[in-house]
DNA sequence: AGTAACTATATCCACCGTGACTATATCCAC
DNA sequence: GTGGATATAGTCACGGTGGATATAGTTACT
């Protein structure tokens, strides 16, 4: 299992690739200001997860010389993303398992995700 | 933020009352094996939510004397239940940002996956 | 140019939840 | 009554978290 600040650095990093005070936002901004990851946990999080191989830093030149020199980016690694994938089902029979005990309104056709986006495109399938 | 243990003994607790051992059941299956409650983090989450409020123990005459005398039952509190919303919707929020990245299918209208075998769900992209 | 506020990374420390093990006792089947 | 499952509970080491702190570069404002 992993731990909750490690699956918010995958979830913010599998919208591409980004630096750890912009991880910070990112989850901020996901979690609704509900969950604060602060700069103690996410730091000594990334530290682990590029030793666990899921994410990896990118090297300067790959993604734009030109700002901050104290930025460093991280990106997923596939183990990264399989990862991620897994705990979030496991969360998802969280989620599942809660609606099925009416804590929370089952989902139905189109309510409530985001509306304004009618373009969806379908994961290829 | 409530740890997740507290989380599933609430999540276990909304089918209805029950006591320690069987809410480790309930919690087995519904996070189908993912997780497990161990009697150490059980019993002591359990203390410390009646201690919290969240859930109340039963007398003995309120479910059924002719059972296991060693059973302690317990249910949830109306403040049990609304905490338990709150976590379920943060819980969805992030179920939520899973998906908008791709790392879970998408539920589509009339597509309910409540039983567990929908699990695998489409090949992914 | 000076300075304040924000951006950005990193470390330290106390707290506490977790997991695994162990202990104890009761219930049920044989 | 013996054995295994049921049931509750305590202990202890490990480690993730949160918050404070440190340090320094960047941007905005005057």
């Amino acid at each position: 299992m992993l731990t909750p600040a490690v699956f918010q650095v995958l979830l913010a990093l599998a919208d591409g690739p980004s630096h750890g005070y912009g991880i910070m936002q990112k989850v901020d901004e996901f979690t609704a200001g509900s969950t604060r990851l602060g700069p103690g946990t996410l730091y000594r999080s990334i530290q682990r997860m590029v030793v666990d191989g899921l994410i990896e830093e990118l090297a300067i030149a790959a993604h734009d010389e030109t700002d901050d020199d104290r930025r460093r980016y991280y990106r997923l690694t596939p183990k990264g993303l399989a990862t991620a994938k897994t705990e979030a089902e496991r969360f998802a029979a969280l989620v599942d398992a809660a609606q099925q005990r009416r804590l929370l309104p089952k989902p139905t056709a189109g309510m409530r995700r985001r509306s304004a986006k009618a373009k969806a495109g379908r994961p290829r399938g």
